[in-house]
DNA sequence: CCATTATGTCAGCTATATTGACATATTCCG
DNA sequence: CGGAATATGTCAATATAGCTGACATAATGG
């Protein structure tokens, strides 16, 4: 029902509108906004509805996926990655506690610290969502062969600020230490 | 405060753990995973902070964009493209109508349509939106060189579901009848 | 000993989404 | 014509995920 094509109007607008103020002369990348928008949304949707199951949200899934990839990080380090306050991150948290998920240890040099790890129910849900979107991924970059893997990461790297690309760039690197790297690596 | 560096364990996995049901057989892409997860933050980000200023939110900045690009279309296209429930946005396009940004007009052949047109506070708000992401974009593919721009977009392209990949594709180019293509097209 | 740090928690609020039920106007079809 | 279907809107209750502000506890560190 409600086929998704619009088939109206379209009014011929002025081409060279001015945009006010903080944007760009150029016209805009419309095709690129949408694509963002449509492929973010269905690359998330194939966990969602594994979390619905198990009653938890994306937010629960942040979490778990960056626990599972930095075993033994602070809470502190998860506020700052996922930019939420200790009051958001706490409620989620203590439900993939509660529900066995995630475990805590003290801390070995500083007690007062909070170290987060992934129990084995826990990385076996992260692997499961990790396998559903790393599925998506391989397929894509299957159909579109050998340079697409380095051309997709560095459009997608190139999107993140610029500020604190090397930062996150470290940190999606840091956690392969010592893991095995099955493909063309890099 | 708490850089994102995270100096911790990082325990050695197992490299083959059988991941169950659903999962791949092959290595999670850890890397496209939260890139994705990295660049849509930032991507959505700039937006947010002008939204704001304005007592709106993400979901008006979808509802305003895809009537920007669809002069004319209806409420049930709307609905079909976000998938979201007529009450949910029923609410954020009362907002936006109430506050002048969209218009509504009965529709002339369908008397119980209520077709959706931006006015031109709404087009200047859209355009000031899509500015700020299209600069982030354009500065992407600015560093990258030529061929970014094809294989950027094969791979958004890809990541949507298959199954409505064509309808959305359609979609995106749809908006562009009439309208001036100012770069290298395609 | 005191300031700072790391974490947790209570209380209340906002934004965005949901389901279910129902109302209204209009169009379509037999 | 009259009833079914369609397009839209709305009321009420609920859930999720975020927020601010305030405060508590425990441990560290000078």
């Amino acid at each position: 029902m409600a086929d998704i094509s619009i088939t109206t109007a379209s009014k011929p607008r002025s081409a060279a509108t001015p945009v006010g103020a903080a944007a760009e002369a150029e016209e805009p990348y419309w095709d690129f906004i949408e694509l963002l928008f449509f492929a973010y949304r269905d690359f998330v949707g194939d966990p969602d509805e594994v979390l619905e199951k198990l009653g938890f949200g994306r937010a629960h899934h942040r979490v778990l996926h960056f626990v599972n990839r930095n075993p033994g990080m602070r809470v502190a380090d998860l506020l700052d990655i996922l930019r939420i306050t200790k009051q958001s991150l706490g409620r989620v948290l203590k439900e993939l506690i509660d529900k066995g998920y995630v475990v805590q240890k003290e801390g070995a040099n500083d007690r007062r610290q909070r170290l987060l790890y992934v129990s084995p129910a826990g990385e076996t849900l992260a692997m499961k969502l990790a396998g559903l979107q790393t599925a998506r991924i391989g397929r894509v970059l299957a159909e579109l062969g050998p340079g697409a893997r380095e051309a997709a990461r560095r459009f997608l790297a190139g999107m993140i600020d610029a500020q604190d690309r090397d930062r996150v760039l470290r940190l999606i690197a840091h956690a392969d230490r010592g893991r095995p790297r099955g493909r063309d690596g890099a």
